[in-house]
DNA sequence: TATTGTTATACTCTATAACTATA
DNA sequence: TATAGTTATAGAGTATAACAATA
C-alpha cells in the first residue's frame, strides 16, 4: 500500500528489447503522438485526415496515389480517406485530361479555410522542443532520423 | 512512360511535416517494423505476442497489468492477448495468494521452447546496424531516443 | 499487360466504458 | 472506494485481393 501506482513487485526487465531501436522508436512515436493530440486533438479530425488537408495546401492537384506513397499509406486506405474528405466537402477530386485513370486532389473553399486554421497549430506544435532534449539534441535526433530514412532533404520533399 | 513508378509530376512537398519529429518517428517506425518482420515474420506470431513471449522469459511471474504498463499497451488489449496465448498453450496464468485479483504470467514448456527459438533471431536483428547509419550514429540515435523518453537506463528496466 | 483507383474483407492495435471480484 | 482483470463495442490503421477503367 506504500505504492500508489505501477506498484507491486515490478520493474520489468525489458531486455532484449530495452535497447532495441525498433522498440525505442515505437515508444517515442506513441509519446510524440500523444503530444500531438494534446495540442491538436480539439479539432475533431483523424490523424490521417489532418495530414492530408494540411499537405494539400502546399500540393494542389497532387494525385492521391502519389500522396499515399509519400505518406507510406496504402492506396486502398487513401481511397477511403479521400472519399470521406470529399463527402465532408473539404476536398475536390478532378480527373486530368491526359490520364483519365488518375485523380487529382484539391482543397475546396471549406478545406482551404480549415487548412489555414490548422497550419499555425501544427507549426507551433513542431517548433516546441521536447522537454527532455536540448534544441541541439533535437536537431541531432532529427538529422539522424532523416539519415536513417535516407531522407536527406530537410526541405520536406520526397525524392 | 519514362517513369516506371511513383512517376507522374510528383515530388510531394511534405512541409510543414517534412522536418517534424513526429512524422520522422512515424516513418522510422514503419521502416523498422518492416525490417523486423522481414527478419522474423516467418514465425507466425503477431508483434505483441512475440514481444510478450520473449519478455516473459526474463520476467517469470510478472503481473499482466505491469507488463502492459511497461509496453504501453492497454490492459484490455493485454487481457485478450493473454487469453489467446493461454489458449495456444504458450503461457500459464497464476493467481497469487496475497492478492487474488491479480494474475501472474509464466511460460509453459511450449512457451519456453518458443522463447528460446525466438531470442537469437531477435538479438541478431537488433545487433544489425541500419545500412544508412554508422555504428556510432546508431548509438547516438538510441541515446537521444532514450533521453527523449526519459528512459535513462540502458539496461532495459522500466523505472 | 500494366497502372490508377475502388471495393470488400479481415486483422491488429487502440480507446472506452461497464462489469466482477477482490482489496 | 479503489484496484486487477474481463468483456464488449467501436474505431483507426493496415494488408490483401479482386475488380473496372484506362493506358
Amino acid at each position: 500500500m506504500a505504492e500508489t501506482q505501477g506498484a507491486t513487485v515490478d520493474r520489468v526487465r525489458l531486455a532484449p528489447f530495452g535497447d532495441a531501436l525498433g522498440f525505442l522508436l515505437r515508444l517515442a512515436q506513441i509519446d510524440s503522438f500523444e503530444r500531438f493530440f494534446a495540442d491538436l486533438g480539439h479539432l475533431d479530425l483523424r490523424p490521417g485526415e489532418l495530414t492530408v488537408i494540411v499537405l494539400l495546401e502546399g500540393n494542389p492537384g497532387v494525385r492521391q496515389g502519389v500522396l499515399a506513397e509519400a505518406l507510406k499509406i496504402k492506396r486502398a486506405h487513401m481511397a477511403k480517406m479521400v472519399r470521406a474528405l470529399g463527402e465532408a466537402g473539404l476536398i475536390r477530386r478532378e480527373v486530368p485530361e491526359d490520364d483519365r485513370r488518375a485523380v487529382e486532389l484539391y482543397l475546396t473553399e471549406a478545406g482551404a479555410t480549415l487548412a489555414r486554421r490548422l497550419r499555425p497549430a501544427v507549426t507551433a506544435h513542431e517548433a516546441r522542443t521536447p522537454a527532455t532534449l536540448t534544441p541541439a539534441e533535437t536537431a541531432t535526433l532529427k538529422r539522424l532520423l532523416r539519415k536513417y530514412l535516407a531522407l536527406t532533404d530537410p526541405e520536406g520533399t520526397t525524392p
